[in-house]
DNA sequence: GCCGTTTTCGGCCCGACTGTTTTCAGTCG
């Protein structure tokens, strides 16, 4: 059992419990509780061992003595009960909107209804609407959220959020009245998927033209609700990938002089705001979305750092607003110096024709020079994917032939030569020895075998970690965000080794995979592992993907000395070339 | 269930919106 299952389970409690009609005190203990797990910078199995769990806070006796069971014998028959006496399909009811625990359990109780196709039956058959406190519109409302959660509900990755907000404001920034106008939610906190775009607009005069134009901007599908200062619409559109991604869009309007209380309001998160208003409230003021005030006087603020200034705490990059300890560094002038996207001066796990790339060694790197960076490693598959056109030791040697010959031809700039080598089942590598000393570095990544036991697949992960020759490790779980894949892997186990052997780890920045999330950078950092961001790009336009990258890193608060690719080129052919040696 | 610079008991963030109601509970972010 590992931090995300007893983070998993004590959120379950916190819901189960709910729907038993619970305290939202209690309830909110135990999802607190989870959140506290997930988020702590240290490893569980340790701090339960070392009985030093209550020292985290949010964690109390009780939870202390649910978690150290959980973690030392694997079950819970507190968390058994509960499960045994819930049916689980009220936890898929809370998930449609407007629905919450009370309407719930109302329906369990009067109608018997504990499955989402009992509900459809009893809306459809009009039994809904005559429950006490429910109305034909709530009934209407339940099979639209049902129709909802089945089409559109689903969380979409950040890239594809971006570019649907990127549209909207596009369509907004030209109105006249309207003066500045952000993205707020989970898309400016670079969240790795994203349920719903918040807009924000301040705006001089009227707001209605505003709202007017928004409800009707180009792939807008349905018009969920239009006030006054705030509309919801379900907006659509087709990427260029072709993927259509269906999300919902909160416009909200608020005078110049709200604007940066409206920003730190509507860019959450919600856990941080709450932080923030709990801090407010101990200075005697009040925080809310448009102002920050006083018994009798109002603070003024003209940005949002002036708003953090206010109450005593340096400006908060909004990466970080997840209520993890950074008030509190923000309070003593610890916040990290994060991680910019300019430091990045080249990336190293990239693919070219040479495999299953779609474009030349030339090209990637002429590519990388026109984003500003100063070098580029190439790392094709190695000879056993020979599903991806992997190189045999022979066009190892041409490709090598061909980076040299570049790098006399290119002005200041390099390409290092390495490959993306398979760790086999067994964690041996795909290529002997003297192969990979001809590389400047050796990313190592497993492609095959998926279905080994995670124990089987962390000694293979690890056996690789270990060998001197593997400079990082490739994307290491496989993760694919939104889908159920990746393989079973105790990545806390594989930071230790990294952390050991001197072997860096991949922030594999392709936005639909996320092998190394913030929190899991965070571990690594603190471990001492050197982290370095990877396109894992197969075409020059892949390249770009760094940016993600860069997004995560920020959020596992990283500083630029913690990323390999900030260093310069010299400095990076130093060290590549000093654990070569090492190895000898 | 957690927590303490008013408290070891009695609090626990804040406001808007919705739908169902004649004053508010439930839900959401």
């Amino acid at each position: 059992m590992d931090r995300e299952d007893v983070a998993a389970i004590l959120a379950e409690i916190g819901t189960m419990l709910e729907l038993q009609g619970e305290s939202s005190f209690r309830v909110n203990a135990y999802h607190n509780g989870a959140r506290a797990i997930l988020q702590m910078e240290e490893d569980l199995g340790e701090v339960v061992r070392q009985g030093r769990l209550e020292s985290i806070p949010g964690i109390g006796a009780t939870l202390r003595e649910k978690i150290t069971t959980l973690m030392t014998t694997g079950k819970l028959k507190f968390y058994d009960d509960l499960k045994a006496k819930t049916p689980p399909g009220l936890l898929d009811m809370l998930r449609i909107p407007g629905l919450g625990p009370k309407k719930v359990i109302a329906l369990q109780e009067q109608l018997g209804i504990d499955t989402l196709e009992k509900l459809k039956t009893a809306c459809d058959a009009g039994q809904v609407a005559r429950i006490k406190g429910f109305g034909v519109r709530t009934q209407e409302k339940i099979l639209e959220g049902l129709r909802f959660i089945q089409e559109i509900g689903n969380r979409v990755r950040l890239d594809q959020a971006m570019a649907v907000a990127d549209g909207l404001v596009a369509g907004l920034r030209d109105l006249p009245g309207v003066e500045q106008i952000e993205v707020c939610g989970s898309i400016r906190r670079r969240r790795e998927t994203v349920k719903d775009i918040d807009l924000l607009v301040s705006c001089t005069g009227d707001a209605a033209p505003i709202m007017e134009q928004f409800v009707h901007l180009p792939g807008v599908i349905q018009v969920t609700g239009q006030g006054e200062t705030k509309s919801s619409v379900i907006v659509q559109k087709i990427l260029s990938s072709g993927n259509k991604v269906t999300l919902n869009a909160d416009l909200r309007v608020v005078s110049p002089r709200q604007f940066p209380f409206a920003l730190h309001y509507f860019t959450g998160s919600k856990e941080h705001g709450i932080a923030m208003r709990v801090r407010a409230q101990r200075q005697g003021l009040k925080l809310n979305e448009y102002e920050l005030a006083g018994e009798s006087q109002s603070i003024e603020a003209a940005t949002e750092a002036d708003l953090f200034a206010a109450l005593g705490l340096a400006w908060i990059p909004p990466e970080l607003r997840e209520d993890t300890g950074e008030l509190d560094a923000a309070e003593k002038g610890t916040l990290p110096r994060l991680l910019e996207p300019e430091q990045i001066q080249g990336v190293f796990h990239n693919h070219t024709v040479y495999s299953d790339g779609g474009n030349t060694v030339e090209e990637m790197a002429r590519a990388a020079q026109a984003l500003g960076w100063k070098y580029l490693g190439i790392g094709d598959h190695s000879q056993s994917l020979t599903i991806a056109n992997g190189l045999s030791p022979r066009r190892v040697r041409a490709q090598q032939r061909e980076i040299d010959a570049l790098n006399k031809k290119l002005k200041n700039f390099r390409i290092f030569k390495g490959t993306e080598c398979d760790i086999l089942p067994d964690g041996s590598l795909d290529y002997d020895d003297e192969l990979l000393a001809t590389f400047d570095y050796v990313v190592a990544s497993v492609h095959t075998h998926f279905n080994q036991s995670r124990q089987e697949m962390t000694e293979r992960i690890i056996r690789a970690v270990r060998h001197p020759l593997v400079t990082m490790l490739g994307h290491s779980t496989g993760r694919l965000l939104l889908q159920r894949e990746g393989y079973q892997v105790d990545l806390e186990a594989v930071l230790r080794a990294a952390a050991e052997s001197g072997c860096m780890i991949e922030i594999n920045a392709d936005p639909h995979r996320l092998d190394l999330d913030w929190v899991h950078c965070k571990r690594a950092r603190n471990l001492g592992v050197l982290l370095v961001i990877n396109p894992d790009a197969h075409s020059t336009q892949g390249l770009r993907n760094y940016w993600f990258g860069v997004s995560v890193a920020r959020r596992g608060w990283l500083e630029p000395a913690n990323v390999f690719n900030t260093r310069g080129p010299d400095e990076v052919a130093a060290w590549f070339a000093q654990r070569k040696a090492a190895a000898r």
